[in-house]
DNA sequence: CCGGGGGCGTC
DNA sequence: ATCGGAG
DNA sequence: CTCCGATGACGCCCCCGG
């Protein structure tokens, strides 16, 4: 199949809004497709190559595709900057600026699918030196060869943002439109779940049939799609939508890890561990794999918990950025060992021996959890209290907090509650004081700086960069960028609010590491809240002051929609209430 | 040989 | 991670 | 309610260039 035809599908897609409509289009492209196609569009449809827990990147990102556009029209580096900052959207660029130079230059050959997945399976592998140079030569080539059309999502499949209105979901649906029928909905996405790869989904399907889909079995080695959870601000409405009693779980801030056991296997492959996004982290905490082996008691199984920095004399958790230091750490192992010692929490079982336990309810896996686990040093049981009082959820949640927790999960104990990917019908919820302004202090910024906006918001600013004010040296400092919070009405007015601050460079005040496309001169303050202060290494508010090359930050900043009109810049809050929020929360009471 | 830009994954 | 839009 | 795609801080590794 011609990667033409994709492409043609995609753009009629993306023009659609039904997400029914959208599934039926990518219906027909599935179908006109052989089974090898097939999966290989799937995984393109998705941006990628290869299931997410395949170890496979392009390492290949904005920049390089810009020079790679570069490379292969000559047009001005500049001027495609420009074009990628109005147009928000590589794709475009590439599209726009082939569009001029086919003129001139032929196609050369038709990019088949299997051509491209070569091409691209190809630039993925190549590393060491000269490597840039290849891939950036090779896309050119592609780029060059390719019809506008098919570079629009040459780019976007290398940034892995389709942006056509279509994930892994509708493409669940759109297979079982072709190979499986309505009926067989559920079979499909458990397969997905179990698999983590909807590729192989769709290959199953297309050679074997859905029956082969049910034949299906968790199996250690192979990482299931994680269980998400809702998020609610109150505690009242958590019990209420959980049918008046839950299972409360301190919800640890560290790092979620799925544990695949298998003691038969050989010396260095009895431990299998995968991040949420089933990233393999097995070499990076092999401290904890003989913990593990003695903890769990079957021969084989699949359990699931937090990874969570510890101090190991008091038993005291850490904050996120301490494990931070050993997350995707290759060298200097045994230093990172040493300085950062992490515990595993465990919250789930998904396989326990031969028993597959994801479609039993919570409160059985649960039960099966104990029974399996003998807590050790350094492998232990998440804390939990099962109640129908609101009252008593609500201390539970104080002492969470007081423990270093982030808050708390709430599990549904219902005949329904089985293991599901994806956050599905409030079966968990997560409780955290942020989600609650009166609960954490909220910070009024002054606006100093902006950046474009991507995709959907195009055309105005996707983010605003932020400062707060330090009185003494009358200088504003940044302390985050600003995008989440927004909605359409307040995106569409921020051009023409900060229209009076617009300058050509920063201010004079403005102390800033990161470079804005635009500059204001401070004005303009917002409302916005966060979980906590951070360390910073990019931003100034606040720098040195309490660690050597470190300024302050926020953790997840969001407008909370309070335009403050009657603050000035210099009534913003200041770097050293910043630094007293730090402070503050060192001492969790 | 080291610093920094770029990429990618965690939250 | 959080958030808002749209079906 | 579900699904999608905007956006955040930050730490590690890689490659490249001074």
């Amino acid at each position: 199949m011609l990667f033409e035809e994709v492409v043609r599908a995609y753009e009629k897609i993306e023009s659609t809004a039904s997400r029914l409509e959208m599934r039926d289009m990518l219906a027909d492209l599935f179908s006109g497709a052989s089974c090898d196609e097939l999966k290989t569009i799937v995984y393109l449809t998705t941006g990628r190559l290869c299931p997410e827990f395949v170890d496979m990147e392009f390492g290949v990102a904005d920049k390089q595709i810009l020079k790679a556009i570069y490379e292969a029209t000559r047009v001005d580096m500049g001027h495609l900057e420009a074009l990628y900052r109005k147009t928000g959207d590589l794709g475009a660029v590439a599209a726009m600026v082939l569009m001029e130079k086919k003129q001139s230059s032929l196609f050369t050959e038709s990019l088949t699918v299997e051509g491209l997945r070569a091409a691209l399976e190809e630039l993925s592998k190549k590393s060491g030196k000269g490597s840039q140079q290849y891939k950036s030569r090779t896309l050119a080539g592609l780029f060059h060869s390719a019809s506008p059309v098919e570079a629009k999502y040459l780019a976007r499949i290398l940034v892995g943002k389709m942006r056509i209105g279509v994930a892994v979901m509708t493409i669940l649906d759109a297979l079982t439109v072709v190979f499986a029928g309505d009926e067989n909905r559920q079979a499909v996405e458990r397969a997905y779940n179990i698999t983590s790869d909807i590729g192989l989904v769709a290959e199953i399907l297309c050679t074997k049939g859905v029956e082969a889909l049910k034949d299906l079995r968790v199996q250690v080695g192979h990482p299931l799609k994680a269980m998400l959870a809702e998020r609610l601000g109150d505690i009242g409405d958590i019990m209420q939508k959980m049918g008046g009693r839950a299972a409360f779980e301190y919800k640890y801030d560290g790092l979620r890890m799925q544990v695949h056991i298998d003691k038969g296997a050989p010396e260095g492959g009895k431990i299998k561990m995968f991040s949420r996004q089933l990233e393999d982290l097995t070499p990076q905490f092999p401290e904890l794999h003989h913990w593990i082996l003695n903890a769990f008691e079957e021969e084989k199984g699949i359990i699931e918990g937090e990874c969570v920095p510890v101090d190991i004399t008091t038993g005291e958790f850490l904050p996120f950025q301490v494990i931070s230091r050993r997350r995707g750490r290759k060298y200097g192992l045994d230093g990172a060992i040493e300085e950062f010692p992490v515990k595993l929490v465990l919250f789930d079982v998904l396989l326990s021996g031969d028993k597959e336990m994801i479609d039993l309810p919570f409160p059985e896996r649960r039960k099966e959890l104990e029974r399996v686990i003998g807590p050790n040093e350094r492998v232990d049981l998440s804390t939990i209290l099962i109640t129908d009082n609101t009252d008593e959820a609500q201390s539970f949640f104080m002492e969470a907090l007081a423990s270093g927790c982030e808050g708390l999960m709430t599990k549904s104990l219902a005949d329904d509650s089985v293991y599901r990917a994806g956050n599905r019908g409030w079966i968990w919820i997560k409780y955290k004081k942020e989600y609650r302004s009166e609960m954490v202090d909220t910070v009024d910024l002054v606006v100093v700086g902006a950046f474009a906006g991507k995709g959907r918001r195009a055309d105005t600013y996707g983010a605003l960069l932020m400062a707060s004010y330090n009185p003494e040296e009358n200088r504003y400092e940044t302390v985050c960028k600003l995008g989440s919070g927004f909605d359409d009405s307040h995106l569409s007015l921020l051009p023409e609010m900060l229209k009076p601050y617009l300058q050509k460079a920063k201010d004079r005040r403005v102390e800033s590491i990161m470079e804005a496309d635009y500059w204001f001169s401070p004005g303009l303050v917002l409302e916005i809240i966060g979980a906590e202060i951070t360390h910073s290494p990019a931003h100034t508010c606040a720098r040195d002051v309490l660690k050597e090359g470190a300024g302050l930050s926020i953790r997840f900043p969001r407008f909370t929609g309070r335009f403050r009109d009657d603050k000035g810049p210099e009534d913003a809050t200041t770097s050293q209430e910043i630094v007293q929020i730090y402070r503050a929360q060192l001492k969790k009471t």
